[in-house]
DNA sequence: TTATTATATCGACAATCATCGATATGAGGA
DNA sequence: TCCTCATATCGATGATTGTCGATATAATAA
């Protein structure tokens, strides 16, 4: 329906698997090849790469190929950018409308 | 595996659907009786309690029970610990200890 | 008490998702 | 060239999720 709060939406997805956590975790402490991180989780190569499509897509990760090679790292932006959408979503806004008691009443 | 990354995955559930997002942007104003969200938004009453009650078990809304009415209110405090978990997740850490090249090179 | 109203729960169903093994692609190395 | 290695994509499968209508619960009104 709402076009922003579909892309919202698909950005928090990234956050919301305990593999793609764990990912970001080992992400934390610098760029990383995709068979370090395949090293540390216990799941299947063909798993990895679409966690890694998802991370991507949402922005939070970034991807360098080089030779055979792909190095992913945490994107400052795209974290960022999740941060500040997380924020904007969570917050309440300046004016507050609504009274105690509700209309239908 | 991870029990904390599992947790911390069931939180950021919360904020992965667009009508949950649009729930969030409804409680910004304030308080809301279930019966006026239900107004603001084109799903089933059945569906708008299921998401309410991801939205409570998430810690980011809240829930005063008034006679046959029920009020929902985002939680600061829940908003405030999503907000410090994504900024814990996403941050690097300040030790990178990864090299330019992956060792399997 | 009986009826109405607000919300939660249940059961079913379709859609989405995480996962895997198999295969494709593409870069080096022999 | 042929082989190996790293990664991506494909297709299938089981699990989870979003959705609904029907029903249960519980509070209030008549």
């Amino acid at each position: 329906m709402d076009a922003t709060n579909q892309a919202y939406a698909r950005i928090f997805k990234a956050f919301c698997d305990e593999n793609r956590i764990a990912i970001l975790g080992l992400l934390r402490d610098g760029e990383k090849c995709a068979c370090v991180l395949l090293e540390n989780l216990h799941i299947a190569q063909s798993t990895l790469s679409h966690h890694m499509k998802i991370l991507c897509e949402s922005g939070a990760v970034a991807c360098r190929e080089e030779g055979k090679w792909s190095y992913y790292s945490l994107s400052d932006q795209g974290c960022e950018r999740a941060r500040t959408i997380l924020a904007d979503i969570t917050k309440p806004s300046s004016a507050k409308t609504s009274s105690k008691v509700c209309a239908c009443r």
